[in-house]
DNA sequence: GTCTATAAGAAGATAGAC
DNA sequence: GTCTATCTTCTTATAGAC
């Protein structure tokens, strides 16, 4: 059974992930969980103490699901020969995949809007907000462009800027899913269109077809 | 001289963008302008109010500052023969342009601020911040790939594909040099190669080079 | 581990003198 | 139009009974 810890967590993440730290009280925590506010005082230590531990358990858990999918962020060159071979249709499978757990799984998409709204205001949760959904897909998808054999056309274009062109805007049409959830099946469209346009115009040059 | 109206919308809108609504008071603001808290009051009725206020008019100011700048955000049909034309270093320019002001301008940027941090708040900000930074734009540049003629190799990319392709990575650059704004020399760079990589893959199959 | 009672302070906002 | 003084409510947090 959910220990009354683990419920405050889940609770205050939704919250927290809503509207913002400050527009939380505790005592709308407390309701929440079905408890009174001082007993919260049972768990944690503060309000931020309990912020801090979204943090630090979010991120956690959201290291460990992209390790269990496969996604070893740090190690992208490993995963290169997979993608070398890839099919169209199982890119975009993938891709999809990865997108329903961005927007929908609590812990990646609670953590993400905790650090959207807090990003300003704390530097290091803004770094942190870069760092898990920006930099660390990014340099993922670098290494696989970058050990994938160069565009024999001559455009030249640098992995990094491939993994731009490709990863911006999936991420872009995540962001306005984030505040319009009926956005996605437009999104969904936009991106079977844009990961098939990708595909054709620098995987297949890039195959040399 | 700048009245005292005027003094409190702008350090409010410079602490509303930074820590959001909830987590400024307004004897902070007081403090900004240089009055004390119940003075505000002769301004505006309530802290609301002055947050209201905000977004009024720097949305005003905002739709008045792209008009002058030439963006007809409804009717980029009109533009296309202009950027038919176009070269790669002019079109280079003119986002260079357009990215500082969306960075830099402090209408433009706070308001995107504020609104980034009450999205999940209130649905309708959420709306207009979608509408302003990314339908707005996006449609634009639909209508100038729209008006363009198709391109000739058959790849048959959708003009809002092509939009999101090229509006996608900039505005995903953008939103890391808002909580990071040593990252703008690298965003300049990466910006310069997107937009090169862009153009040659695109515009100049379109016209069959 | 939860409760009631309560402290101690900060919040938004108003009244009325100047 | 700004000030001081004040009101009311809400906030985080603690004390101590059960």
């Amino acid at each position: 059974m959910e220990s009354t810890r683990d419920k405050i967590i889940r609770q205050a993440l939704q919250l927290f992930a809503q509207k913002g730290y400050h527009a939380v009280s505790v005592q709308e925590i407390a309701r929440a969980v079905g408890i009174r506010a001082p007993s919260l005082y049972n768990h944690f230590a503060s309000k931020q103490a309990i912020f801090d531990a979204i943090i630090d358990e979010m991120t956690e858990t959201y290291h460990k699901q992209a390790a269990q999918i496969g996604l070893g962020w740090q190690s992208g060159s490993q995963d290169a020969a997979v993608f070398a071979s890839i099919g169209k249709e199982q890119l975009l499978t993938m891709v999809n995949g990865l997108f329903s757990w961005f927007l929908h799984d609590p812990t990646v998409s609670g953590l993400r809007r905790m650090l959207t709204l807090s990003q300003f205001e704390d530097k290091e949760l803004g770094d942190l907000l870069t760092k898990l959904y920006i930099e660390d897909p990014l340099y993922y998808q670098e290494q696989l462009f970058a050990a994938m054999p160069p565009p024999k056309n001559g455009t030249g274009h640098s992995p990094r800027t491939l993994a731009l062109a490709f990863y911006a805007p999936i991420y872009f049409l995540l962001l306005r899913c984030d505040r319009e959830p009926e956005y996605e099946v437009e999104a969904r469209t936009l991106i079977a269109e844009h990961v098939h346009s990708f595909s054709k115009t620098f995987f297949e040059q890039v195959r040399g077809n």
